[in-house]
RNA sequence: GGCCCUAUCGUCUAACGGUUAGGACGUCGGCUUUUCAAGCCGAUAAUCGGAGUUCGAUUCUCCGUAGGGCUACCA
């Protein structure tokens, strides 16, 4: 059997979105799987709505998501070949240039049509099996508004051919394109390739993917601080499972799961929640040092950021964040503590819900002092919980409000924020000094 | 309208014609923590409808229904 080649052919008429991208995905793990090869086609024919940024947008996606390509054709540059058949095809009267009323602007006075020889045409799709349409209802179809601009239809069947294409894997949208395009195969006397149309991703509306719908552009993810891989992985389980109950699986094991047979029939609506967690599982699975890296990348970097702090804070940006532009949020939001100063508000120092009684907090405070210079240096946040509960509990035990009555004023004197992590994690990255200096500075605004 | 495709929890999905219809995400509850997040435990929830075929249909067939796609001098 032929070695197998399979390509991803987007128009540049917008930015690549997850709809694109899954069906590139798919194409690639299809050819990897067998160890074929994987092209990349910008299909540029019309010109009128192709623009250059669209197709940096493209080269860009595909840069992030690292899915290279054996070769890249550009549809455009074919066109002297192009050219060549459609004269032989006129020549041999199987396409005819045809006179046309002049409905829209920009329509031609002349265009070539096709000479449909009508009657049944079928094709075996490799996900949905026989598939047969009576291609009568189409007529004499038009393949080129010019000698020089055939229209898609031509364009594709010349290219997938002169490519070596084996197999066209595509959206479900382009199945009832796939008997037209036969027929223009058969009058060329080419191969017809192995067809397989992967269902369609569906925004929740339940439409076909598209920017009108809330569709992000791939680029938008990688500026959200998307890791790649994880969209990789999300985006292969949507129409496709191995068949056992692994969901994170990394890019090799995804090349060697691939069966194109376990693809669904019924489409899928892309769900960004699912994207989230697969990111964040993926996320957690990088090193520390790897995930610095990443981090770094999405800080800005005129902003002046304590790299060893950063350190010290990568156990807890990988536990709250589900993307990198989240950790970097959180950077200047709940975890800014880390940072900076924190600014305290002197009502926000007694614990909610309890009466306030600034006082019975200045002596909580105080009361921990002793106990944090008994803490070696770089104790684990275990360690301070050791040494800190203790004197919570002995609190609770004069009932003056219950642990709360320490832990929420020392965990506020620390973060100056209502959302944070816990004392004793604080306590152990910050250090004992810094930690008593912040509790005596919020003793200091009490009394 | 015509042609084509599809149909399992809210979502992604598993289940050689025989399973208490399984997993994941979400949601809800509990534990833990007097914050938040995480973690652990638990719960909720589905075979679109109707006929067949069969001892037995989620699974096969047909008919409905619903959704989607195509129906361009777009791709």
């Amino acid at each position: 059997m032929n070695k197998v080649v399979t390509r991803f052919a987007p128009s540049p008429t917008g930015f690549l979105h997850a709809g694109n991208y899954r069906t590139a995905v798919f194409s690639y793990l299809f050819a990897k799987h067998t160890g074929g090869s994987f092209i990349l086609r910008i299909e540029d024919t019309d010109t009128a709505r192709s623009k250059k940024e669209y197709e940096d947008n493209i080269y860009e996606a595909l840069a992030w998501l690292d899915l290279r390509s054996e070769k890249t054709y550009r549809q455009s540059e074919h066109k002297a070949r192009h050219r060549e058949l459609l004269e032989k095809l006129v020549a041999e009267n199987l396409a005819y240039v045809s006179k046309e009323e002049v409905k829209n602007e920009g329509d031609r006075e002349e265009v070539i049509r096709f000479r449909n020889p009508g009657g049944l045409v079928s094709f075996t799709d490799l996900i949905r099996g026989e598939i047969t349409t009576d291609v009568t209802d189409l007529g004499d179809f038009v393949i080129a508004k010019s000698f020089d601009e055939p229209v898609f239809h031509f364009a594709v069947v010349v290219d997938d051919s002169d490519e070596g294409v084996t197999h066209v894997v595509r959206g479900e949208d382009h199945i009832s394109n796939t008997p037209r395009q036969i027929i223009i195969q058969r009058a060329l006397h080419l191969e017809t390739p192995q067809y397989a149309h992967l269902p369609l991703i569906l925004s929740p509306d339940r439409t076909k993917l598209s920017k009108r719908n809330g569709a992000r552009a791939i680029t938008d993810y990688r500026d959200l601080g998307f890791l790649p891989d994880a969209l990789f992985n999300y985006l292969s389980f949507l129409g496709w499972n191995p068949g056992d109950d692994r969901e994170y699986l990394t890019r090799d094991e995804l090349i060697e799961a691939f069966d194109i047979s376990r693809v669904q029939k019924g489409s899928a609506i892309f769900d960004e929640t699912k994207l989230l967690s697969v990111n964040q599982h993926w996320m957690r699975q990088l090193s520390d040092e790897d995930f610095l890296a990443k981090m770094m990348d999405f800080v800005n970097p005129s902003l002046s950021i304590d790299s060893e702090m950063l350190g010290k804070a990568v156990s807890l940006l990988k536990e709250r964040s589900k993307t990198f532009g989240e950790a970097r949020e959180m950077l200047s939001g709940e975890l800014s503590c880390l940072f900076e100063q924190p600014c305290l508000d002197k009502e926000r120092l007694t614990a909610k819900e309890l009466p306030s009684h600034p006082r019975m907090t200045v002596l909580a405070l105080e009361g921990l002092l002793e106990p944090l210079k008994s803490l070696p240096e770089g104790a684990s946040p275990e360690a301070v919980k050791l040494t800190i509960m203790p004197v919570a509990n002995a609190e609770e035990a004069k009932e003056k409000g219950g642990r709360g009555a320490v832990l929420w004023p020392l965990r506020y004197a620390l973060s100056g924020q209502e959302h944070s992590p816990d004392p004793f994690t604080l306590i152990s990255i910050l250090g004992k000094e810094e930690s008593a200096s912040r509790i005596r500075k919020a003793i200091a605004i009490l009394v």
